[in-house]
DNA sequence: AAAATATTGTGATTATTATCACTATTATTA
DNA sequence: TAATAATAGTGATAATAATCACAATATTTT
């Protein structure tokens, strides 16, 4: 598993591509490292370093190309490969994830949710049903999905990832606060909101 | 603007958080440095730094007593330290945080609302009320308030965090995916669930 | 046309972060 | 009680990441 681009690289190449969209809007069509640099507030050295492992050449004097460079991004970062997901917990996160019309600019597709309460099960948002729980194995092999994100209760988190991971589930969001236990071959990703905050609060309010 | 405990300490600090409460919740005492490591794939020895650095002494052959490292880590990082806060944007993700009950454990205040649809301005959750965007300067200054939770869509992010800022708001929890200006002495922590994705998929998906 | 300026590209350097390797200590086992 | 094993604590080392410094180049200005 030997990553051509580190984390960070990847970190950095998602907030370029913000700006991008930015100054695509804006109709302007080239874009310098300083410029991205001040607005991120990082070296610009940096900036240029990154665009070179995208093989992509700036011009003295003038910059790089917006479209061309945004366009690079997004092959790197696999938009147009579409990545099928469900999602399990009906909930307040699960349902405005379920509602977010965006993902799919970014390759992300949620087909279906999952819950175990009655009453949500058979609910409809956007052409996505929500099913009973007990459908996910079948559904899981049949759509060829391995790809969840995870919005349930942290009490249950840890139950429901197992039963995800037994109905061949390999890719994990886990929005909930919790270290997931998983078996080698199955890969969670963290979106600890609670732990974002602390962070947040720690750099700017407290640790000062 | 000295950190004597750096971000990324902040960051592990937070999952061993996570892994104290499924401790003690299980009514378990003690925690070896090794089996917290095992848990987040981490080396050992990195897990008694970050203690070390919370001046949390272990014991040899027994470990760390779960609920002395829970306090520390939570006097660290400001857990009592009340925290109000506004959001701005009652929409999917703006109500689903509003209607999580569990920030204010860890020091975070949602005190109120605020939108510019007519529809939703008057409406009540738990006790937040929805206010009117307009409304924003009066009570930030009334309620002391400094911190926003900004859930708008990506074309008003700006133009609503200028007028936040205006409002005397000094930090910005952002959850729209863009790059925000901001003047010096106001805190941006970007919370950008496309940007995690991205990140989650390349690492997991794509780029391997 | 020459000078000034802004920008890329990049090797060298520095800073930060994580890991290794080992000693000291203490509980458990034989 | 002695031997064994698990763990904390920590300096040395390695790996990773960010910054600096500057030559090369292209555009703009004079
Ligand atoms: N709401 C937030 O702003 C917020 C913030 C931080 C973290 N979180 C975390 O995100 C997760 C979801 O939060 P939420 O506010 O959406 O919770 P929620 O209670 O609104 O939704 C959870 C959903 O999961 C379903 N569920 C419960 N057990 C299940 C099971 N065994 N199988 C299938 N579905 C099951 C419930 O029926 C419910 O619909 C939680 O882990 C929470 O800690 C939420
Ligand atoms: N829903 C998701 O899962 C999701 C995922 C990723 C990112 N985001 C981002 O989070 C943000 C919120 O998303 P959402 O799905 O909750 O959107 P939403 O449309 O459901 O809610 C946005 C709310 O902001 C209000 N608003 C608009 N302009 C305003 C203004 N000038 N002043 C005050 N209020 C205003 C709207 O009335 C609405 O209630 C967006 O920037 C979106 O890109 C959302």
């Amino acid at each position: 598993m030997d990553q051509k681009i580190s984390q960070k690289v990847v970190e950095r190449l998602t907030l370029y591509h913000s700006i991008l969209i930015e100054y695509l809007e804006e109709g302007i069509e080239a874009i310098s490292s300083p410029q991205i640099a001040a607005r991120l507030k990082i070296d610009d050295s940096q900036v240029r370093k990154d665009f070179k492992l995208l093989n992509n050449a700036g011009k003295c004097r003038v910059g790089y190309l917006v479209k061309d460079l945004k366009e690079s991004i997004e092959n790197t970062l696999g938009f147009s490969a579409p990545k099928d997901a469900f999602i399990i917990g009906a909930g307040n996160v699960g349902l405005a994830l379920a509602k977010y019309d965006n993902f799919t600019n970014y390759g992300l597709n949620v087909l279906a949710l999952f819950d175990n309460d009655p009453i949500k099960v058979g609910m409809e948002f956007d052409n996505k049903q929500i099913f009973h729980i007990s459908k996910l194995p079948n559904l899981a092999e049949r759509l060829n999905v391995d790809i969840v994100i995870l919005t349930v209760p942290r009490q249950q988190a840890q139950k429901v990832a197992d039963f995800a991971v037994e109905s061949g589930i390999k890719y994990i969001w886990n929005f909930s606060p919790v270290i997931l236990r998983v078996p080698s071959g199955v890969n969670v990703w963290n979106e600890n909101l609670i732990a974002s905050f602390l962070q947040f609060a720690y750099k700017n309010i407290i640790g000062s």
